[in-house]
DNA sequence: CTGAAAGCGCTTACAG
DNA sequence: CTGAAAGCGCTTACAG
């Protein structure tokens, strides 16, 4: 595999190394017809393919952004990164896609091998706990943009939902349609990651303009796998909850396997609510209501924005954060108390 | 950002860039103790990054593979990349992955994107239609591993299922719960792709070892948005078919689909297996019977297979293909007709 | 035990 | 209109 360089295909148009890559940048300006005609015969025949590692070191520049979501398996962020490379594809800018898994350690490391690796620019989901490097990067005026969570004191602009109005619409709907015990359960907090604060937030706020109560017992934080023993607990209460609000896709799937295991059926004894527009949401039996994030707009977003500040080199936020708007989906997996 | 580079530590610590460079590569051999300590508190103090691109350029190595996958809205390809990525990511290297579509275009322009990024080789489901880039990269030795299907007279090793199993697992399970009447709808055929074509003759093969007829009219090759048509006209026909063999994943989401849409009741109504286990199998109403493949050791094994060939550069392959087993997941979606 | 020098494959002023 | 030369930030024989 004898690779073919720059210098092969110069020294058989018979032109230099400056004309050849003038050729392939396009600068065409005071080039002649033969001179042209001449290169690209040669790189024809040599089928020579530019080094872009070397124009990088050159150019300073990688044309590559990396992109860190801090757990894959959420299908928004699957969502959110197709729709960044699209924006970045168009730019003529490649991604680079990791998976910090909720791991603060592996996120470092990821921030680190991409920086090493020259990409331009990050757009990370942050973990929260890597303050002093989001702060090093800030400081060093590294293109950076946050997806899904803004971090306490850093001021790097973040995509976000409406994380309070996602909430909201769900309790909103469930007290429509007369439910007057709402739970909610949500993946283990963490102080320095907004959104789920603000789900909670939000559901809270919602039952109180309700007039509902906001019991300790209704309202969970946990991790995936203990969601059944949690849901065994609940719906053991006294007044155990008519309706769950499962705070994102992982929380949902557990409170379907748990209902299916247990002989609950959704929409009839017990009511859903999902945040997170699941794939299986519209072909579920029954089907499943949900809080929708517009993905495809955030992503869309963020990668305009970030290119935007490797380009202007303005990487100084003007505004801190972006929210965006939920949408209700309604389906089928709310029963209707009010109907009888 | 002015960038600190390998000759600012250097000065700092009073040594030269090579010495610098030894002891990031820990060619310690030779190296005083005090020197040691002198460029990691130099490194410290600076913030050095070492630049990868840089390294890469001289050592002719990115450390980097590459992975195309046909389609990513396929469950398979998201799985058996993550597989890919835990082995590259022991062995110190980087995945990037891209997204072909289906559309060899797509695959030629991130094959040649790619190798322009100097990665050390390549993983590519492919889309079977760039037979002359096939040739080239196997003639100029570059290292290459197929996944998913083999390419008709490219003798490039590939990791796949044993397709033909996969249906007749799906058939003797049918025929075992006394169907007679069994369909099969996959995606469109294209005769350089070897799956599709092996899953169709898995099917009917097993239909004649039963004894039961292949009939054209239950076997379909179409896009995933003409099935709700398709199977309207098979459950018109006058002795319709009491099972339907979804090929992939997208296949079967559209017959869940139809089925929601139109009442048939999965499992009594109509029985359903699909190939590819999906994440929701187990948790739908009724939970679905599939064939999954061991997405896992697949790409554990293109991953390890594509190493080898980079370090040994012994990119000839011994031998031709690599099968693996399909399992059959037994869950609700297949009526049992012998038991009345 | 450490340093000077060449070179990886490009790009980019600058000169002519 | 085109070429010679310097340089991007590393690594690696080789010399001492």
């Amino acid at each position: 595999m004898k690779t073919v360089t720059m210098a092969d295909v110069a020294k058989q148009a018979n032109v230099s190394k400056s004309t050849v890559s003038q050729y392939l940048n396009k600068r065409y300006d005071y080039m002649g017809e033969k001179t042209k005609a001449r290169i690209e015969q040669a790189i024809k025949e040599l089928g020579y393919q530019p080094n872009i590692v070397a124009r990088s070191l050159k150019q300073k520049s990688t044309k590559t952004i990396g992109v860190i979501v801090a757990n894959i398996l959420h299908n928004f962020s699957t969502e959110v990164s197709r729709a960044i490379e699209d924006v970045c594809h168009k730019a003529d800018f490649h991604t680079i896609i990791c998976n910090a898994d909720d791991d603060p350690d592996k996120e470092k490391k990821y921030i680190e091998m991409l920086r090493a690796k020259q990409v331009d620019g990050l757009i990370i989901f942050p973990t929260g706990n890597n303050r002093d490097l989001y702060r090093k990067m800030l400081d060093q005026n590294y293109p950076v943009v946050f997806v899904d969570r803004s971090v306490p004191d850093i001021p790097i602009s973040s995509i976000m939902l409406e994380n309070e109005k996602a909430s909201e619409l769900a309790v909103d709907y469930f007290a429509k349609k007369g439910h007057e015990r709402i739970a909610m359960i949500t993946t283990p907090m963490n102080e320095n990651v907004s959104s789920r604060v603000e789900r909670l937030e939000g559901y809270q706020r919602a039952l109180q303009s309700h007039g509902l109560d906001v019991r300790e017992d209704y309202m969970r934080s946990i991790d995936p796998d203990q969601v059944e023993g949690i849901l065994e607990e609940m719906l053991a209460l006294d007044q155990p909850p008519q309706a769950i609000l499962a705070g994102n896709d992982l929380i949902l799937k557990e409170v379907l396997t748990f209902s299916k295991l247990h002989h609950f059926k959704i929409g009839e004894d017990l009511s859903v609510i999902g945040i997170d527009d699941v794939p299986y949401a519209s072909f579920y039996s029954p089907s499943i209501t949900t809080i929708a994030q517009p993905t495809f707009k955030m992503g869309k977003m963020a990668g305009e924005l970030l290119l935007d500040k490797i380009n202007k080199k303005s990487t100084a936020d003007q505004r801190p954060d972006y929210h965006f708007e939920p949408t209700l989906m309604v389906r089928e997996s709310v029963k209707d108390n009010k109907e009888d």
